[in-house]
DNA sequence: GTGGTCTAGACCACC
DNA sequence: GTGGTCTAGACCACG
């Protein structure tokens, strides 16, 4: 279900974090459905259960997901969109930087908005199946 | 003409690369150009010798600045846009991480590459100087 | 494992990324084998830690070492033998002063093909290993 | 007739030595002929004195020109082949780190071998010129 | 435990 | 003057 590259430079309790993310957009896991425990988790990926906690402890941070004392840990029923200060500053920065990568490499904007489409498109997968237009 | 934000996330050693990267775009600094020396610069952004040297090490790989021996270092003449696979992959992970933020705080993508704008504008060094057109 | 002289003129650093790469074609060290870390080495090699991360980055930046996140260094599994533009360069040059120098010295073509044949078979591990024939 | 490039890595009185050495050998230089001065040389080739004095003393040292004082630098007469020590460890090294370069990107002892014979040909155009065969 | 970054201070080759 | 290398020592994020 997620991916983790060790030899990646983003550190794996990110990599868990983006993939939860986006199995739930994605509607592999659904709002009230339960994920795996800690140790189980680390278990599934190989990885140091310290991580995973941290990486839940985060998802709960930003409210993706819910503990419910001695039951487990659930993807959050009432999520809503909502632009977070400081993700829109991290969000921004990064795009500053690929913008300048960019016109390094000599890619147009044309180019990047293309690569993005790919990724818009990917993460509609499920919508697409249910109403076939999904323009988000 | 180089702002260091000693509070960020991301090494001083990389603000600095990305420092004279956009400078250069935006004309501000220009190819044949002298930069400031190692001490000189550490001086300007109050960092250590070392610092400015690596920042300076890692853009001379990248053939953006070049060394000319006793005399200094300067913005590379023939600089060419080539797409270097690492940096593609980097730029690649760094689109999806966004798409991913972006869908989860309810941006569309129409938004996200209004920001871009901002940004590819920024750094068109033509537009700035002559308000000329140039879609890059 | 690796030599250091600490009187040479080619820097320390140099000689860690040099003696890696010998002892891999040597067969001496085996991808996906752990390196020692960055402190180990350097108590190793009796260097400073910062000269082996040094000799580290730039192994990893050629893709033959990578970096499992708080796990370790260890030598690549799928390292591909390719072309490097920069390196290419630097090998003719290197090799234009050898032939330079050789006629200087009064070495013929055959003297220079003899010393380069000794050194081709001293980094050819099979035939070390099991003394096969390897045109390579 | 000696090309010199400051942004190369190899010392600017590196470059006028091995110029000159290469001259000679190319016939373009011959026995007897007078160098241009110090101060001459530095303005032919765009370069500071100390730099050129640097290499004439050190070309005096290997017995490649003599300075007749008053008169002028000359390229010496009897000047015979010789193997000398130092130069021929450094040889080896060089020879070593190719060897090692070329095998980690797959070049092959033939492909070197092709590489050298170029400049070793390249060497030989004023013999070849004279004496039509001259396997040096 | 691991590597990554930064500082402070030093020495050196080269121009 | 320039950049390149090295040491010593420190702090931090990550697993």
């Amino acid at each position: 279900m997620i991916n983790i590259d060790a030899r990646s430079s983003t550190p794996i309790y990110e990599q868990i974090i983006n993939g939860v993310k986006e199995a739930i957009l994605k509607g592999i896991l659904e709002p009230g459905e339960k994920l795996p425990s800690v140790r189980e988790m680390a278990g599934i990926l190989m990885t140091n259960p310290n991580t995973v906690s941290k990486a839940y402890g985060e998802l709960e941070r930003l409210k993706v997901i819910e503990v419910l004392r001695g039951k487990g840990t659930f993807i959050s029923m009432d999520y809503k969109p909502k632009i977070q200060e400081d993700m829109m500053e991290a969000l921004k920065d990064s795009l500053k930087k690929i913008v300048l990568d960019a016109k390094y490499m000599g890619l147009t904007k044309k180019d990047i908005v293309n690569i993005m489409d790919v990724y818009y498109k990917e993460l509609d997968k499920e919508e697409q199946n249910e109403s076939k237009e999904g323009e988000n």
